[in-house]
DNA sequence: GCCGTTTTCGGCCCGACTGTTTTCAGTCG
């Protein structure tokens, strides 16, 4: 059982306690022991064999023993038996907002519901309004629950949640009264999905703020408006429909500023681990304050707010309880790379295959960019839906590229390819036409269906084709859409680091592939990560910056992206690698 | 369930909002 799926087993151990009413820590124990399986940055396989499971912080031996029992057999019979005694349908239940565990426990015992659709009928006929702890508007708010999972419950891609967020916040920063006015959350760690976003403002007076807030022109409803907090869904045309989400405002006084967005920017368990340094020095962190009956510690910034916990500041998209702290604590935080760092990509299509732009459009637009190379990436033969290139295109494409570059001032355009990796896991085209590229992305676009050790062989044995540069989109994941191909990820990057190889970060926002959590492994084998946009228009090209977003959480620096390098470094490089 | 150089038992992060309460539990972040 891999990595991911003993995460995932344990956190449905956890998920189905809760509901049977088991004590909260000790179900907590199970989704802490979750995220730490998930965020291992070793092989949990070899950690297992070594015995050295208990050893880690948070998984003592209950834990240990029933991750060995997974890792070795696959399956925990203590599972098989905690799924046989609660229904299905309760877990679904526990995504209706407002619905928790003891809640969802108690209408399975009074009521006997099972699914969310019985829920919904007991609702509609008044009888859960008629259970202890109930009422009518509980009722209402299980009902309007339920209809917002099935409209707008669901995670947001970044690129779309970022614009409503931007959008929400700058009409706070307008609104009479708010000093500051930030976005927090997730979308400040930069996460590939978002859930809501959150809002936080100072003002002296807060009400007219939150006033302000529940009839913004955004809105579509009010889910709760008190004194200092509010809670709406607000609505953003985008290109292609409209992007709807819940956006939560808190409004504290600017003194407080600083102490608000540590709040309401890091993860809950980095949050956790900043609460308990505070009380190891004798103080209580909160949104507001770090503080005790004497004294009151003041800050003007976040970093004010970290150095008085005795640590540096740490990037949010680091805070999510992954080892930050302890990194921080110990002066070893990457100094990550940032935007300004990329100076070329090389993951790109024209209109040579299913891009929309030319040559010398897409190289004048990465100039645009501040990019001083330009790689296009055109699919390969095989890919005859995307109009992959057969050799007589590649060589056309090629004394283009010659032409354009002799009239280009400032940018230069490299000869590569995506191309396919087919289904044994050879290459799309011939080793003499491959020799002609400056470089090769290597990418799996067709039999998704395999099983996972088949896939797994055949994208390792593209890596050991001496011409291939990097392992472009590595799993194929369409982000909320479709999950990636059965693969071995940990065996894949072994592969590439056996072989040299790069693995792209690919920065189309519906993709985000490679996850950061596996950014973060790579690093860890010094695999080279080149962040690509693969843009199919001149406007997709800035796209890279959400790959950056994602190298960032994985804790790469600047010497950890390929792209990062200028055209002369980069040009002796893959010469190098061509042989 | 985990954890401990004051602890092997008794803790385990903190606060806003809501609704059903008549002083607080549940949910959420």
């Amino acid at each position: 059982m891999s990595q991911d799926e003993v995460a995932a087993a344990l956190d449905e151990i956890g998920t189905l306690l809760e509901l049977k009413g088991e004590n909260p820590f000790r179900t907590n124990a199970y989704h802490n022991a979750a995220r730490l399986v998930e965020q291992l940055p070793g092989d949990l396989r070899q950690l297992v064999a070594a015995g050295k499971l208990a050893g880690v912080r948070g998984i003592g031996d209950a834990l240990a023993e029933k991750i060995t029992t997974l890792v070795t057999t696959g399956a925990l019979p203590y599972l098989d038996e905690l799924r046989a005694s609660v229904p299905p349908g309760l877990v679904r239940m526990l995504r209706i907002p407002g619905l928790g565990p003891k809640k969802v426990k108690a209408l399975h015992d009074h009521l006997g519901v099972t699914t969310v659709a019985e829920l919904r009928g007991r609702c509609e006929s008044g009888e859960v309004a008629a259970v202890k702890g109930f009422g009518a508007k509980t009722q209402e708010k299980i009902l309007a629950g339920i209809a917002f999972l099935d409209t707008v419950g669901n995670r947001v891609r970044i690129d779309l949640a970022n614009p409503l967020g931007l959008a929400l916040r700058d009409r706070v920063r307008a609104m009479p009264g708010v000093i500051r006015a930030e976005l927090c959350g997730s979308l400040r760690r930069r996460r590939e999905t978002i859930g809501d976003l959150d809002i936080l403002a100072s003002s002296a007076d807060p009400q007219p703020v939150m006033d302000a807030f529940v009839t913004l022109p955004e809105v579509v409803q009010v889910l709760g408006h008190g004194p200092t907090k509010s809670s709406v869904v607000a609505a953003l045309p985008v290109p292609g429909g409209r992007v709807t989400m819940q956006a939560d405002l808190r409004v504290i006084p600017d003194d407080q500023f600083a102490f608000g967005l540590v709040h309401f920017t890091g993860g809950k368990e980095h949050n956790i681990r900043l609460r308990q340094r505070a009380i190891d020095r004798g103080l209580v962190l909160n949104e507001y304050a770090l503080a005790n009956q004497t004294r009151s510690v003041p800050a003007a910034t976040e970093a004010d707010v970290y150095a008085a916990l005795g640590l540096p500041l740490i990037p949010p998209e680091l805070r999510e309880d992954t080892g930050e702290v302890e990194a921080a604590e110990a002066a070893t935080l990457p100094d990550l790379v940032t935007e300004a760092d990329v100076r070329g990509v090389f993951h790109n299509h024209t209109t040579y295959s299913d891009g929309t732009a030319s040559l010398e459009e897409m190289a004048l637009a990465a100039k645009a960019l501040g990019f001083e190379y330009f790689g296009v990436g055109d699919h390969s033969q095989s890919l005859t839906v995307a109009r992959g290139l057969p050799p007589g295109a590649v060589k056309k494409q090629w004394a283009e590229i010659d032409r354009v570059n002799r009239t280009l001032d400032g940018v230069t355009i490299l000869k590569g390819t995506e191309c396919d990796i087919l289904e044994d896991g050879s290459l799309d085209y011939d080793d003499d036409l491959l020799a002609g590229f400056d470089y090769v992305v290597a990418s799996v676009h067709t039999r998704f269906e395999m099983s996972e050790a088949d896939m797994t062989a055949r994208v390792c044995r593209a890596l050991a084709h001496p011409r291939v540069t990097m392992l472009g989109h590595p799993t194929g994941r369409l982000l909320l859409k479709r999950g990636g191909y059965k693969i071995d990820l940990d065996e894949v990057l072994r592969a590439a680091a056996r072989h040299g190889k790069m693995v792209e970060i690919n920065a189309q926002p519906s993709r985000l592939d490679l996850d950061w959590v596996y950014v973060k492994r790579a690093k860890a084998m010094g695999i080279p990560v080149v962040i690509n946009p693969d843009a199919h228009s001149t406007g997709e090209l800035a796209l890279y910056r959400f790959g950056v977003d994602v190298a960032r959480r994985g804790w790469l620096t600047k010497d950890d992206v390929f792209n990062t390098r200028g055209l002369a470094e980069v040009l002796k490089e893959l010469r190098r690698r061509g042989g």
